[in-house]
DNA sequence: TATTGTTATACTCTATAACTATA
DNA sequence: TATAGTTATAGAGTATAACAATA
């Protein structure tokens, strides 16, 4: 069903474009609505010099003081090698350390600096207001819904 | 605050990894269920030799015949360079044709063949199960939220 | 001048195999 | 033998500048 009459677009859209098909493809719905996210928080986190990979690997980090490589890879849903460069980073920004386990002296125990936790503090609540701004049409219970599918969905993973 | 009685995680997790802050940081949850849908879609679409950008690609200009490659970069959400090499695929595929419009001989009018046709139908139709499985434990109320949600979200779009 | 499609290029994120040092 | 972290590497996806042809 194609619109006629384009009713005020928010932004700048293709408005002849027929999304009959589309609209009810949720992974084409929510690849659009999460580059808006990540693009945004992209500028939000420039500021820190972080990028939404260096700031979840800090925040896990700093609320999991410990915590292995193993681990936080598990927790970000990524593999281990493409972590590594990551806690690189943070570790060469003095951010984070590696501590060695002693009671196992192949892992590390990841924790976070003074100065880790001190940009923790001011990136976390950047991002707040972020989120807060990009979530401001919706309401609570439409947020708690969301955020509740979103759950469901992770645990839908087909064979792992 | 860490929960101490790991209450029977459905896919294996790090139990003992902290998510407070994390909980309502929706570009994490938002990027962790991304990623199921992505992986699984993959799986889906590999049968027909698509993925996911070649699919939406597809499904658009089969929805939108004569369609320009700058309306459908738009409509994608990518940039224009980005959109030619996935163009050139369908293309060598014979799944689309560019045609040229006589009216604006810079342009190509983008239009699927007989054989992007069926590959469409069959695709679709797989993508629908596939979404269906994937939405199982969430009612249709809650999938109409989200889906607003989605949508408000993407209106969030900051100065481009 | 501006726009359509294009080329070239670089950067980020992701995925896999294979290594080392420990267990 | 298995696991934690690492290295190397290759593949996607993405972003920008600059160009030719056309408007």
């Amino acid at each position: 069903m194609k619109k006629t009459h384009s009713p005020a677009p928010q932004h700048v859209e293709v408005a002849s474009v027929s999304d009959a098909t589309m609209r009810r493809f949720v992974g084409y719905r929510m690849k659009r609505a999460f580059n808006v996210v990540q693009e945004d928080l992209a500028r939000v986190l420039k500021p820190f010099e972080l990028r939404m990979l260096t700031y979840t690997a800090l925040v896990l980090i700093v609320d999991n003081p410990g915590m292995r490589q193993s681990q936080l890879a598990d927790a970000m849903d990524i593999e281990r090698p493409n972590l590594v460069v990551l806690i690189d980073e943070l570790e060469r920004r003095e951010l984070i350390v590696r501590d060695r386990v002693p009671t196992d002296r192949r892992a590390y125990a990841l924790k976070a600096t003074l100065a880790g936790l001190r940009l923790y503090d001011r990136a976390v609540a950047a991002v707040a207001a972020h989120e807060a701004r990009l979530l401001d049409g919706i309401d609570q219970d439409s947020i708690a819904t969301v955020l509740a599918a979103l759950k469901t969905i992770e645990n839908a993973r087909q064979g792992d």
